[in-house]
DNA sequence: GCCGTTTTCGGCCCGACTGTTTTCAGTCG
């Protein structure tokens, strides 16, 4: 029997959590569910056997009531508690909860008092002006109500975009608003910086934050509207404007006082859950934390702070990278000592897995070996797809070897840079590599991935790449799960199998850069780290243009707290070849 | 429902906004 996986448990907190906050629970025992739920999705390993095991109250936020319902769900597939409540709350109450400006308390009120149990008996009684008849409910109420349903209910939560696209235009902004503060001639200038889940490095990003600290930022505040990438803005506030971008994400500004920056850029950047934790032990100490500075009880005194790293400093912590702010481990570990360095850029000496016009690129070997010498890499693996279900051209096995060649030629007329000739093969459904192993022997670097069958069923794609960890020439694993932010999920594939086989194996994982893969994902490159396996981060770049993007795969790794020892290619070639297992079996 | 520099009970982040209400509950980020 297939395990119940770390996401079902999650999304079964999530829902409890939602129906006892319909139920009328005290706030802070719902929060205790989705706190345990976000525990659970963002953990690296099964919990699901950690629960079998005995040992899942070891996560933060799970005690000993959720251990049994983990325990329910694991053994018998259900949950009793939530039967119990699904039968009183028919579904489409909960779909009424997120509307906006409804949250459970009103959905509830509005089930009880005019039996609305769905987006359309809601909707009946905003057109008869049933709603403004319930206490705390009035005409405007109703006529939110119906310009909701009218928008549609899809439109309300607002669409999230991958970080690259987002990122383009909060630097955009960025960019302009420091401008417009150079023309103003602000003395000292003021500071401007993004925040909120772009700062983070999210995967996706659903609107743009923006903080200010200025003496006087009236004229910024209202400069939004003039900028290239702002369709619409105005002024919500003293302090604060707001804007919709020609793309149609939100864009919020906030300032402060140059000497409560640090204060605003630290709230702004969030996560709310990583915010409230912090919050929560600041409370422990006497201290309580908001955008404008941190209040000490014991003087009344409130300190305010130019930089971030004041506000940690105040809460007895060491500083937290941006990436880390998601209230996974990173308090705690922040108030044991510093943190191990995390992976940067600078650190990576080679990239290992781009392609050429001999499969689906757009340059030469040649201008891709340029490229990634002047970016200043030691080494690049050529490897372009192989023969089987083309991408471009197929690469045939004489092609192959004629690119094998073609690769080492190149590599003699640069210098700087050593290019390793490659291979992205198919792991074929049957698991096997698509060419035959006296080929592969002649190559420096393969990394194989799956690239058709999709659809297979999860034993069956786990048994298909598991086989490849186990084949003797294939180095690592290309983006190992196949997802595409927001619009493919990943493939149906074991990744506590995939971790244990690689690991056993001396496999490598890819970490795609690709903003819209970033594959595996940071909860899984953690995963991967834990359970003993090497990572790469690559490319996958098929124009020299395409380099640009091993940023994301970066920031992938940071999110997952990856330090660059356990990351390959940050070691020289000679010293990452030895370790391969094709080198190490000899 | 969880958790401990308040340790087996009594707490549990902060501020802004909205619509409805005459002082605030609910929602939102």
């Amino acid at each position: 029997m297939a395990q119940t996986s770390n996401s079902t448990i999650a999304g079964a907190l999530d829902e409890l959590g939602d129906l006892y906050e319909l139920d009328g629970a005290v706030v802070h025992r719902v929060v205790a569910y989705r706190n345990a739920a976000k525990a659970v999705r963002d953990s690296p390993v099964s919990i699901a056997e950690l629960a079998v095991a005995g040992r899942v109250t070891e996560l933060a936020g799970i005690g000993a009531t959720l251990e049994q319902k983990i325990l329910d769900l694991v053994q018998t597939g259900r949950i009793p508690a939530a039967e119990r409540l699904r039968e009183r709350f028919p579904a489409g109450v909960l779909a009424i909860v997120g509307l906006p400006g409804i949250g459970p308390k009103r959905a509830r009120r509005l089930f009880e008092e005019l039996g609305i149990d769905s987006l359309e008996s809601l909707g009946e009684a905003a057109r008869a002006e049933r709603l403004r008849g319930v206490r705390g409910f009035g005409e405007k109420f109703e006529q939110s109500v119906l310009a909701t349903l009218a928008a549609g209910v899809d439109a309300s939560p607002r669409r999230r975009v991958p970080l690259d696209r987002a990122l383009a235009i909060g630097e955009l902004v960025v960019g302009e608003l420091r401008d417009r503060d150079r023309e103003l001639g602000s003395d000292p200038p003021a500071r401007i910086e993004l925040a909120g889940s772009v700062r983070r490095r999210a995967e996706s990003i659903k609107d743009l934050d923006v903080v200010i600290g200025a003496a006087d930022p009236a004229a910024l505040l209202d400069a939004l509207g003039e900028l290239a990438a702002i369709e619409s803005a105005g002024r919500t506030s003293a302090t604060a404007a707001r804007g919709q971008t020609h793309t149609g994400m939100v864009v919020e500004l906030r300032a402060v006082a140059a000497d409560q920056f640090g204060n605003l850029l630290q709230h702004m950047t969030g996560s709310k859950q990583h915010n409230a934790a912090l919050r929560e032990r600041a409370v422990r100490m006497g201290l309580h934390v908001s955008e404008y500075g941190v209040l000490d009880d014991a003087t009344g005194e409130t300190h305010r702070c130019a930089t971030e790293a004041e506000v940690y400093e105040l809460v007895g912590l060491s500083y937290i990278e941006p990436e880390l702010r998601e209230n996974r481990e990173e308090l705690r570990r922040a108030a044991g000592g510093v943190f191990p360095r995390l992976v940067e850029l600078s650190d990576i000496r080679g990239d290992l897995h781009c392609h050429t016009v001999a499969s689906d690129g757009r340059e030469t070997i040649l201008e891709m070996g340029r490229s990634a010498a002047a970016r200043g890499y030691e080494y690049l693996a050529i490897t372009d797809h192989s023969a089987t279900h083309g991408f471009g051209n197929d690469v045939s096995p004489d092609e192959l070897r004629r690119q094998i060649e073609k690769v080492h030629e190149a590599d003699a007329k640069l210098p700087g840079i050593r290019l390793l000739a490659g291979s992205e093969v198919n792991i074929l459904p049957d698991g096997s590599p698509d060419y035959d192993d006296d080929l592969l022997a002649e190559l420096d670097w393969v990394i194989a991935s799956v690239h058709t069958s999709f659809g297979m069923a999860g034993d069956a794609m786990t048994e298909r790449i598991v086989a490849a960890t186990g084949h003797p020439l294939i180095d690592a694993i290309g983006h190992p799960t196949g997802r595409m932010i927001g619009r493919r999920e990943p493939y149906a594939v074991d990744i506590d199998a995939l971790v244990g086989a690689a690991a056993a194996s001396g496999t490598l994982l890819e970490i795609n850069s690709n903003p819209n893969r970033r594959d595996l994902s940071e909860v899984n490159a953690r995963a991967a780290v834990h359970g003993g396996a090497g990572i790469v981060i690559n490319s996958d770049a098929h124009s020299s243009g395409g380099f640009d993007v091993l940023r994301y795969g970066i920031w992938t790794a940071r999110r997952a707290g990856l330090e660059p020892a356990a990351v390959l290619n940050t070691l020289a070639w000679d010293e990452l070849a030895g370790r391969l297992k094709r080198t190490r079996r000899d």
